[in-house]
RNA sequence: GGGCCGUUAGCUCAAUUGGCAGAGCAACCGGCUUUUAACCGGUGAGUUCAGGGUUCGAGUCCCUGACGGCCCA
């Protein structure tokens, strides 16, 4: 007898279903066993007095069967035109195995526990439309198995990074993402408006300067994996809302830093994917090779022919890089030159994995300057594929040359350059109470996900990335005059914008 | 921000020089008892992204805009 159920008062998969997946519940199951499962229908083969469908849950599918000689003609009816593709439904049944050899659920009993008002989309093309698998997501996730299997590697990557991290003593904490000054890295932040307090706030760009309070109060082994803002363009490598893990840990520097980094990225290969190469849009990544040390300025004066030793002020650069025929904003910083620089003849040829050491010190205002060469920093950054994959440094310490370094930046952002750092009080005042010698780190993982899933974009190992309001034009139709005049402020704002909009902590 | 390409049925895609807007899958009806994208026959299904223009006639040509993709900045 057939049970349909009529709204979500329905008891459904409460009552008895297996709860075990439909493919471990039935697939691996001895013929003979009798099972409950519950799915959804993807495949629906009415052939005659026999049909076979496919049901699908989190795990996979498994084929169930309807029998005309076993369930009678009339409830066999009625049972194999109820469902249509996309249902979900409870079968109860005993295994056996076809002349195929394919493991099947000889249906005794069937109750569809919900319906599908809209077709699925075609069960052999899928899904493919970019704009409608992101939109959509579910439907991406419904019907393409590989992007489904992609966010399970994800989420089994996090979990082994979250043990690594867990099992060497660091402590996983949260910090603020609505913050007064947005600090720790140079790109421009998101700003958004606190009602009851009359205020503005900034989504947080990184959760460097609260984690260094956080190692102040002696948790001083901690990290933090979240969510991070940056008010920048969008490309296949940089994603406005992404997820960063930061570590700070006393008692460590640099080296300590490019140490540990390698064994977790060589503890995720080897237990979430059992091999330490991956293949990235073709290329083959040998992560377990040697990370080669490559000094920042060297890598640039053999790539671009600019010594960054001698050529140290900003006119000079200017003119240097301008002879490249590169495109130089007026606004720029000489560290926001350094960077485009950089970015252009450098990064580009450093694919495989390989550590980027010793910056110019004007690139990072929160790190420490090398003992033997106050000019450049003990940093470093993983770079892979042309991403800036991890960036570290040893942390500077010392509040009374923070202080002259932010107020440096406070200069610079009066002058125009919008990517530099705000001075936060109430960070260097935790640091005028003693902070430890440590090192920190932050790791992109979305572009390591995506490098090591070899996915095209970033967006395609986030589940909901960002996306344009599709509706804008019609609302456009129906309230001209607010358009016109949201277009005109927003060109404004775009004539202020200076450099490349691509940030320096791009980790 | 610029250049190029795209947007047609729920999904995947056709449509000749500007001349009746189509196919497969899905849905619906019928047939078929071991299928594997099952198969066979039939039926219904469209704001051709939106708005304007040219034309006897526009999915197709022109203009504006929206959204997306690729490349560049």
């Amino acid at each position: 007898m057939l049970c349909m159920a009529t709204d979500e008062s329905t008891a459904g998969p409460r009552s008895g279903y297996d709860t075990d997946s439909v493919t471990t519940a039935a697939g691996a199951a001895e013929d003979g066993v009798v099972v409950r499962l519950a799915g959804r229908v993807v495949l629906w083969r009415r052939m005659g007095g026999l049909v076979f469908g496919h049901i699908q849950d989190r795990a996979g599918r498994v084929q169930v069967s309807l029998s005309r000689d076993e369930l009678g003609v009339e409830t066999f009816q009625e049972w194999a035109r109820a469902v249509k593709i996309g249902d979900f439904v409870g079968v109860t049944g005993r295994v056996y195995t076809t002349r195929r050899g394919e493991k099947t659920v000889g249906a005794s009993e069937l109750v569809v526990l919900n319906r599908t008002v809209r077709a699925l989309p075609d069960k052999w093309q899928g899904l493919s439309n970019v704009e409608s698998r992101l939109r959509r997501r579910y439907l991406d996730l419904l019907v393409n198995n590989d992007s489904r299997e992609r966010f399970r590697t994800r989420a089994r990557a996090i979990s082994r990074i979250r043990r690594f991290l867990d099992d060497n003593d660091f402590l996983e904490v949260e910090t603020p993402m609505l913050q007064e000054a947005a600090s720790g890295a140079a790109a421009r932040p998101f700003v958004t408006h606190h009602n009851a307090l009359g205020e503005d706030f900034y989504l947080r760009i990184s959760p460097e300067t609260f984690l260094k309070r956080v190692v102040v109060g002696s948790l001083d082994r901690v990290y933090e994996l979240g969510r991070n803002f940056r008010n920048e363009g969008m490309d296949p490598s940089h994603l406005q809302e992404f997820t960063m893990l930061e570590w700070y840990a006393a008692y460590w520097d640099y080296r300590d830093n490019m140490r540990f980094v390698r064994e977790m990225v060589l503890a995720v290969l080897d237990d979430v994917f059992g091999s330490r190469t991956v293949t990235y849009d073709g290329v083959k990544l040998d992560f377990g090779a040697d990370w080669p040390e490559l000094d920042y300025r060297a890598e640039v004066a053999r790539h671009s022919g600019i010594d960054l030793t001698v050529v140290r002020d900003l006119p000079t650069l200017r003119a240097r890089i301008a002879e490249l025929g590169l495109e130089v904003d007026d606004a720029a910083s000489y560290a926001g030159l350094v960077d485009l620089l950089y970015k252009k003849t450098v990064r580009p040829h450093l694919v495989q994995p390989c550590f980027l050491v010793h910056h110019p010190a004007e690139l990072v205002p929160l790190a420490r300057r090398s003992d033997a060469d106050p000019s450049r920093l003990d940093m470093f950054q993983v770079v892979v594929n042309g991403w800036e994959l991890v960036k570290a440094y040893s942390e500077l310490v010392d509040p009374v040359e923070q202080r002259r370094r932010l107020e440096e930046q406070a200069e610079l952002r009066a002058a125009g350059d919008d990517e530099t750092m705000m001075l936060e009080e109430d960070f260097i005042e935790a640091m005028e109470y003693g902070m430890p010698p440590m090192s920190g780190l932050g790791i992109g993982i979305d572009r390591l996900i995506a490098l090591l899933t070899d996915a095209p974009t970033l967006r395609e190992v986030v589940l909901f990335p960002l996306m344009r309001d599709s509706r804008r034009g019609q609302q456009a139709d129906t309230a001209a005059g607010d358009t016109a005049a949201g277009d005109a402020a927003a060109g404004e704002t775009g004539a202020r914008d200076i450099g490349g909009g691509d940030e320096l902590g791009a980790v």
